[in-house]
Formats: structure tokens, sequence, C-alpha cells
DNA sequence: ACCTGAACACCGTTCAAGT
DNA sequence: ACCTGAACACCGTTCAAGT
């Protein structure tokens, strides 16, 4: 009788990174980047701490590598459906935005120094869109930095959610982030 | 024979929150914000770390509440001499991006949720340039968080020194700076 | 190959005690 | 009032050992 390859002799499934890196994700989601510890991750995964050095050599620095990979990587580029190149850059601003904020315990990891790799396909993705919309080379260069720079930063503000001037009512942060998009855009004529 | 007050008996100045501030910026501009741990602190400041407690009672998440209040606290707004408003957020955003970057190790920081307060003095200044230039208020809204958000996002681009898409080549980021700063004040028109 | 258990150096913080 | 010293619970990580 062939044991099932999947099933090992503890009766769970065997460690791997994918599964390392997602229950950190949630444990950083649902408690806070503070509450990410190597010890609580591995009872996430019913595991002792120590087996997760095995998957991952460089321990917790490449565990929080894998993090910001994860989500700072290029959100799928619209379909480039000929001409409404502007409309296909709010939409991956959006996309972009969206991603963020529904991981905003990594934001912090994303502006560390740690894994320089982690945005260069992401700004490759919207050089690519702005190259189908016929942008120039130097200005796509200005303006694919201004525009992820732009949404990273309001995603930071919004996480924070800065007060308004003196009276506190309450800001609508989507109006808001399409209004400053908005004005990017138009700049980028 | 009185003794001087700004020497206790061992011979030092007593602490005081912002000499621990102090001691702590230097740490982090100096070896990185994960070496700075209260024990290394208490040793720059040739005390016990627990003495530190005395006047930080919330104890690091205090200290580290205080290092972003230094740091994204607004820049001195300059001197409205009449018209050229525009010219003076240029002004504005040229030296908040300066101070962000001469703090790398707190933008990590800045970015927690942590220390909501920090920023709102920092929209103020921001809005009274607006307002100055007699940009109508919601419209000013609008660009003082895109305005902010731009400088905070393009200085953590800057810090994690984001690759060219393909070429490594360097890139100019003062230049890049500007350019994305014209795009928005453009957009702001 | 993959995981465990004990151990080490280091954290942040509390608390009673000193002056 | 201000600081110290010892102690506690918890880290990340190494390493020898198990299977």
């Amino acid at each position: 009788m062939v044991r099932q390859p999947s099933i090992n002799a503890q009766n769970r499934a065997p460690l791997s990174i994918e599964r390392i890196i997602d229950a950190a994700l949630r444990i950083v989601d649902g408690q806070g980047l503070s509450r990410l510890t190597m010890r609580r991750l591995g009872d996430a995964l019913e595991v002792e701490a120590m087996a997760i050095y095995h998957h991952l050599p460089r321990g917790k620095e490449q565990l929080l590598d894998g993090l910001v990979a994860h989500v700072a990587a290029a959100p799928a580029t619209p379909g480039g459906a000929g001409g409404a190149w502007r409309e296909d850059l709010r939409g991956w601003a959006r996309d972009y935005r969206t991603r963020l904020l529904a991981h905003a315990g990594v934001l912090p990891l994303v502006v560390t120094r740690r894994n320089p790799a982690a945005l260069t396909e992401t700004v490759v993705s919207l050089r690519e869109v702005m190259r189908r919309g016929a942008v120039p080379e130097d200005a796509a260069a200005v303006a694919a930095h201004a525009l992820l720079g732009y949404v990273i930063g309001h995603a930071a503000l919004e996480v924070r959610g800065t007060a308004e001037d003196g009276a506190d009512r309450a800001v609508d942060w989507d109006a808001r982030f399409d209004a400053g998009l908005d004005l990017l855009l138009t700049g980028a004529g």
C-alpha cells in the first residue's frame, strides 16, 4: 500500500515557504506586525519554531522579505484594450492601493530598506501601461515613480488616519485618493 | 557654597525627554532602527535603561512616538512674501523631503499607526500656504494630502533605492522628485 | 530531509530598594 | 524625585540529536 505523499507520519502537510508566508500574513493582518514572532508562527503551523529555519535559512529577515514581496508585487495589469491608457493607470493605482490597505500591517516593512527587488517588477508593470499609451520614456520614468510614490504615501496617510486640520470630521479617503490621482494624471498629460 | 544645579552628585546632567529623544535619534541615524534598544539607549545616556521609564512612563512606545513627532513635524513655513504660493509649496515639499531622508530610519515608524497627532500639525502648515494662495478649501484639502502622500511615498522609494526597470543605471532622485512635484503642482492648477 | 529540545544571548518591563 | 539591581516573561537563533 502506498502512503499518500501529502500526509506525513504526524498526519499533517509538510511545511513550505508558501504555507509559512501565508500563515505569517494571516498573523500580521489579524494581530499586527509586532505579534509576528517565530514562536507564534510555529504554533500557527503546528510545528516547533525552529522547523521554520529549515525552509527560511536567513530566518526572520527572509520571512519579512517574503511578506514585502507578496504585498508589494504588481497588481494584474488591466488588459490593454486600446486607447484608454490613462484609465488603465487609474485602475492600476486603485488596485495597488487596495492591496496595500488590505495588508496595512506590512506597509512599514515596504518602507524599510529590505528586499530591494520587491518593487522593480511593480515599476516594470507601470511602465508597460505607459508604453502602451506611447508616453515618452523619460516622462514615463518620472510619472511611474511619482504615481507609485503617491499610492504608497497616500496609503500610509490613510492607515495613520491623519485627522483633518482643526476639525475632526471624517475624511472620505476613497474620494480623496481618486481626486489626488486626477491631479497627478492631469499633470502627466 | 552653592552646587551648580545642572550637575548632580554623579557629575552628569540630569535626564530629560529632549536628551533621551536626541540620543535615540542618534542611534537610529547611525546604526539603524533595529539597534535602538532601551539598554543601548541607557548606555548612550550613561544611565541604567530603567531610568528612562521615569521620564517615559509608556516606555518604548512613547520613545518611538517621540521620534515620529520629531521627524514628521512640519518644516518652517517659508515667509509668505506675497504672490508665489506655488513656489512656497515647492519649497515646503523640498524641505520636508530633506528632513525625512535625513532620518530615513524613522520612516517606517511614520508609516505605522502610532502617534496619530504627529502629522496634523504638518497638514495644517501645508493648508496655510495654500490659504495664502487663495486655493479653494476643498481643492486645498485634496492637494494637501496628495502632496504630503507624494513626499512621504517618494522618500520611501528613495530609501529603498528602487532600481530602474531592466537597466540598473543610477537614478537622479533629486531631479526625479522635482519632476514629479511639478506634475502634481501642474494638476493643482 | 525534515523536525525537535535544550540552550544562549538578548529583549522590554515590573518592582522593591536605594539616595 | 530620580536612579539602580535583580528578576520575569519573552525574543531570535544555534546546534546536537532524533526519525
